[in-house]
DNA sequence: TTACATGCAAATGATTTGCAGGGAC
DNA sequence: GTCCCTGCAAATCATTTGCATGTAA
């Protein structure tokens, strides 16, 4: 799917729901889907008032509410209080390592550790609507660089 | 180990870090001890209040968060911002199922799922430090309670 | 004695909300 | 023409911090 189709899915979907398209939004999820990456609130804010400064902050929130309802954008809790957000819409389900030190994210999938979860789930009489699993700790680049420093 | 073991197991890491044992992280650790619950650090500073009104809010948070650093207490972001501890100390390692509609706790352990999260950091040469899984959805209650509602 | 801890109140930072004017449908 | 949306600023909410005073070691 690309950008201009993905555009296209959201805006239906906002028609489909009641909420009005307007450019502001359109703006918005643009920059929202323009990488797959993890943005902040704040950075999405950024990039927006790249095309126009006159995007409120408020608007930004108030899209991403939505399309985080709609499963276009997944928020994660970056633990330090904050949150970060990644574009989900047409990309494949997956899980993150969150490095402590650098705050870089890597992400990886397992098919048995999903697996493992719905019978856990079922157990448990439980039905998974969503799931978030986190492994926190040091990257590669930052393990490297404490051994540097251990070493000498 | 009972409560009193755990408390003096508490005292004396804090004194060991060249932290000081005071009558109030006494009373506050001896309070988040009480119950094997998941309490917002609100509900630990009522619970406090109980045993002494003096307790403030301030000393609640930086006794958490000294615990919390030690793997005392564990804690857990929400998801609508605020955060969950819980007790750790002497009880086993297990991941948790959240419903979405109650906001029930169930706790869940695999060793299998542990194993296959050690080998995917292993394979991108991440270390472990902690790590969070949460299972969103509904819980057995509310499901049965949904199937009565559809099936009339 | 001397840092560190405490209580208080003010500061913070992320997110939300009330409101009056603007714009999608 | 409605009613939802927007920007703005003020309000929240959880958490943190500065400071003067208290106190564990």
């Amino acid at each position: 799917m690309d950008h201009d189709q993905e555009l296209q899915t959201v805006a239906d979907h906002f028609r489909q729901e009641g909420y009005r398209w307007t450019p502001q939004r359109a703006l918005i999820v643009r920059a929202a889907f323009a990488t797959h990456d993890h943005f902040t609130a704040d950075e999405l804010l950024a990039r927006s008032h790249e095309q126009d400064p006159r995007v409120s902050r408020a608007t930004v929130y108030r899209t991403l509410s939505v399309l985080e309802a709609a499963g276009f954008v997944e928020g994660l809790d970056t633990g330090d209080g904050g949150r970060r957000f990644e574009h989900v819409l047409g990309h494949q389900h997956h899980d993150h390592m969150v490095c402590t030190t650098c705050a870089a994210i890597v992400e990886f999938h397992d098919p048995l550790i999903e697996e493992r979860q719905e019978a856990a789930a079922r157990q448990h009489g439980f039905l998974i609507e969503r799931h978030s699993l986190r492994l926190y700790g040091q990257c590669k680049r930052c393990r490297a660089s404490v051994q540097k420093r251990v070493g000498r």
